[in-house]
DNA sequence: TTAACTGTTGGAAAC
DNA sequence: TGTTTCCAACAGTTA
């Protein structure tokens, strides 16, 4: 019992699966718990962390606090930069040992290459480990000989190379902490977990509580989940639903997005299920296909550098976007006019939380669809609102979405209108987040500005009085919209041509081909 | 090397 | 009510 240990919590903030709390607590004396409320993301310069994912975070060290208080240990929450804080805490408790889990982010990774060599220069030994992926992403990268895989099933063919995740390892329990000493002399009030006031955050400008913060909600609510054994082995994603009452999907991202929930225990939980049951759905519309976008993501991430930028990043085609900030505004505000879209923005301001195709149905609105702004602005607003909100899938999905990477046809459009109208015929979810709608009849809900005036009268809401009158034409836009997105498709083939020399230019499809290729899809439906 | 194959989740119109 | 075709011809991967 020699060793002086800081397990410094960034994401992965739980004891369940947890190598690198596992590591800090061998043959310790003394085991400081530490999280740094980093002025980066507290003030907010670039980075937008919106009021309900405050609330989640603190939250979160709360419950991993008052689980480290039941093993006699306790959480430091400490206001400050990292990079600016480890040296006197090295030298304040003496410490020989500093442990952490990888995180993949180009902020993260900076940041820890400083760390390390703070480390070094103050003879701490550094013990890391992978955690928040199922795989080590670089060990994903590397089977690809160095680069990241852009397809799904790209990757599902590395990671079936690689075999099974690892499997979790143990909780940390009193008997890890063995010897340890307790809470120690440090006062209690300087590293409480500090409360939205003392962040100067107003409680009351949070939405409902639907989903607390913390492991043990999470892995209350995966257990949850985990006891519907059919619905498990039925999970579709594409099948589920964007505008249900209560969400149609887990909603366990926000949990796993801050490492409450570790990926990997889940993965293997709901192997257990399907193990036990004779059939189940697979990659990539089942849950363990989820887990894989996630791993897709990250990987893509970080092995591409400006990810979350359209400028200097090679996996992404250069769009000339337009600036309207006027119809940012509506967008961001839940005020363009279509009322589908505009519920969507409101769950998600209230709720931080929307499904899934919801993000699809307005990412598509934002960019290539109707009001044609940049992803990025889309990104921002989503990195702001959403509890789930995780750089490499932020970015990744924006990108596919507006049809820049991943995903290429641009023609697929979703219709503001007729999408929602498949699953929710009445408009019940855009009655519940836009009451101002909520006598007009079904018949106009998804389209009150056709609706007559006596209509609108007799509903109590006139359109452009009570609710805005639509911001653009999706018939005329969406055409228009396509037009440009193929123009810049043929500028990025030429610019990619420029860049690597001549590119095969394959011979145009028979007719029968194509179409009949669609044929397929729709009859393996 | 080249061509064929494939892609989690669109929508409108025509039969 | 369900299936096919068009929209406009993509890009990464694989045989």
């Amino acid at each position: 019992m020699t060793q002086r240990s800081i397990h410094w919590f960034r994401k992965g903030l739980r004891l369940h699966d947890n190598p690198a709390l596992v590591a800090a607590c061998k043959n310790a004396s003394h085991l400081y718990p530490v999280f740094f409320l980093d002025p980066y993301f507290v003030k907010g310069g670039n980075y937008h962390v919106g009021i309900n994912r405050w609330r989640f975070l603190l939250e979160s060290l709360k419950d991993l606090d008052t689980s480290l208080r039941k093993l006699n240990s306790r959480l430091y929450v400490i206001q400050g930069n990292p990079q600016d804080m480890f040296p006197q805490l090295f030298k304040k408790w003496k410490i020989t040992r500093l442990t952490y889990e990888v995180d993949t982010e180009p902020y993260a990774r900076q940041r820890d290459e400083n760390v390390d060599s703070l480390a070094k220069s103050n003879d701490v030994q550094v013990f890391k480990h992978v955690s928040h992926t199922l795989y080590d992403v670089e060990k994903i990268i590397d089977k690809n000989e160095g680069k990241p895989p852009l397809t799904y099933q790209r990757l599902q063919t590395l990671v079936a190379k690689l075999g099974a995740p690892a499997k979790p390892v143990p909780p940390v329990t009193k008997d890890h902490l063995e010897g340890c000493a307790g809470p120690a002399e440090d006062r209690e009030e300087k590293y409480r977990v500090p409360s939205l006031a003392d962040l100067g955050k107003k409680e009351s400008e949070c939405g409902p509580r639907l989903y607390p913060g913390g492991e043990t909600e999470a892995l209350q609510r995966m257990e949850r989940h985990l006891k519907k054994t059919n619905w498990i082995c039925k999970f579709e994603k594409p099948q589920t639903e964007p505008n249900s009452l209560e969400p149609s999907t887990t909603v366990l991202s926000p949990y796993i997005k801050f490492g409450c929930l570790s990926a990997r225990t889940f993965y293997h939980r709901l192997l257990d299920v399907y193990r036990l049951n004779k059939s189940h759905s697979q990659p990539p519309v089942s849950l363990h296909g989820q887990l894989l976008w996630r791993e897709f993501f990250y990987t893509a991430a970080a092995g591409t550098p400006n990810f979350n930028r359209m400028e200097g990043n090679l996996v992404c085609t250069q769009i000339p976007w337009d600036t309207k900030p006027e119809y940012l505004a509506a967008w961001k505000e839940g005020r363009t006019g279509y009322p589908f879209i505009d519920a969507i923005m409101t769950q998600l301001r209230q709720e931080g939380w929307i499904h899934h195709l919801a993000r699809h149905a307005v990412a598509c609105f934002l960019t290539r669809g109707d009001l044609w702004i940049s992803w990025e602005e889309g990104q921002k607003v989503f990195e702001e609102l959403l509890l789930d909100a995780d750089w490499s899938l932020n970015a990744g999905n924006w990108m596919w979405l507006s049809a820049s990477a991943f995903f290429y046809q641009y023609f697929r459009v979703y219709s503001p209108v007729v999408f929602g109208k498949k699953t929710d015929k009445n408009g019940d979810y855009i009655k519940k987040y836009l009451p101002q709608l909520r006598k007009f009849p079904a018949q106009y809900i998804y389209e009150p500005w056709k609706a007559p005036g006596t209509v609108q009268q007799a509903a109590g809401c006139v359109i452009g009085r009570d609710y805005p009158k639509r911001i653009v034409e999706h018939e005329v836009i969406s055409k228009v919209n396509i037009k440009r997105m193929a123009e810049a498709y043929a500028k990025h083939k030429e610019a990619k041509v420029a860049r690597e020399g001549q590119v095969s230019t394959p011979k145009k499809r028979k007719a029968e081909s194509f179409p009949g290729a669609d044929k397929k899809r729709s009859k393996a439906k």
